[in-house]
DNA sequence: TATAATAACAGTAATCATTACTGATAAGGA
DNA sequence: TCCTTATCAGTAATGATTACTGTTATTATA
C-alpha cells in the first residue's frame, strides 16, 4: 500500500536514517528511534521501512537475514568487514584496496554483485 | 570445523551443485539431492553447505533470508528477476542491457554491490 | 471547527529459514 | 578388526520478519 498520511513515527524513522552514516539493521534503528518515540513498535518500524523503500526514500542493503538500511538512496557500493561486521560506504577500487573519501577502509577478499530487473521471459509475458 | 572425512552425503551435494546452472536455494537443493539420498537431513545439507563454502568449493549468493548456492566458485555477478525471482549468471553490462553469452537475459533497474574483506581497524588489531 | 472514514499505530502471535542439540552411524588410522 | 570421533538423521530452538487485532490519529469534507 502506498503512503497516504503522515505520521510522526515514519518521520522519526526517516529523519534518524538520514542523519547517520552507518548502515543500521532494523533492530539498531529500532533502538535508536525508540529514544525519541519510546513506545515505537517493531512491527511499525518494519512496515514503514518497506513502504519507504518502495517509494524510493530508503535503500535496503541486502545482508543475509539481517538487512541494513541507508538514507542515501543513490545506488552505491558497500564494504562489509568479515571480522567486525561493520558496513562502510565504498567509493572506489584500486587494486585490492578500497578507498572512501581520502581514507583506506579495508582490503577486499571477495565480493557479491547482484543486479535486479526483469528477465526476458517476464518482459515478454507482461 | 574443517572437512576431515569423506561422506556420500557431501559428495552428492557437491556433485548435484556442479551439474546444474541455476542457483538453487537450500530447499531446492535439498529436494534434488533427496532423489539420490532419500533420507538426507536438512541439517546435514546446511552444515555441509557452510563447510563447502568455507573451504572454497561452493559459492554462497546472498539473497535475502533465502541464500542461493553456486558450484561455480569464480566470483561472478548475478542477475535476479524481480518478477519471477530466477537468478541468472550475469556476464556483462551494456547500457541497461545484461548480456549472458550471446543472449540478452534482462534489463537492469537496480543493483547491489557488496565487497567483503577486513577493515583497517580489524586489520590493525589482528 | 466538528465529524467520519480509514491509514497507521502498539502489541502480540505466527511464520519460516537457519542453527543447535542428541544419540546413532560409519570413515579411516592404528 | 578395533577405536576414535567426524558426520549423520531427526528434531527442538532461535531469531528476524510478517500477519493479525483492536485502538488511535490524520485529514478530507460538511
Amino acid at each position: 500500500m502506498a503512503i497516504e498520511r503522515r505520521s510522526k513515527q515514519r518521520e522519526a524513522i526517516i529523519e534518524n536514517l538520514q542523519s547517520r552514516y552507518d548502515h543500521p539493521t532494523a533492530m539498531e534503528l529500532y533502538l535508536s528511534v525508540r529514544e525519541v518515540i519510546p513506545n515505537l513498535s517493531l512491527g511499525t518500524l518494519y512496515r514503514n521501512l518497506s513502504q519507504l523503500e518502495e517509494c524510493g526514500m530508503v535503500l535496503r542493503i541486502p545482508d543475509g537475514a539481517n538487512d541494513r538500511f541507508d538514507g542515501n538512496v543513490n545506488p552505491h557500493a558497500h564494504f562489509k568487514c568479515s571480522d567486525c561486521g561493520k558496513v562502510y560506504d565504498l567509493m572506489s577500487f584500486k587494486n585490492d584496496t578500497v578507498t572512501f573519501s581520502d581514507e583506506i577502509v579495508g582490503y577486499v577478499t571477495n565480493y557479491s554483485l547482484m543486479a535486479f530487473g526483469m528477465c526476458k521471459n517476464c518482459n515478454k509475458s507482461n
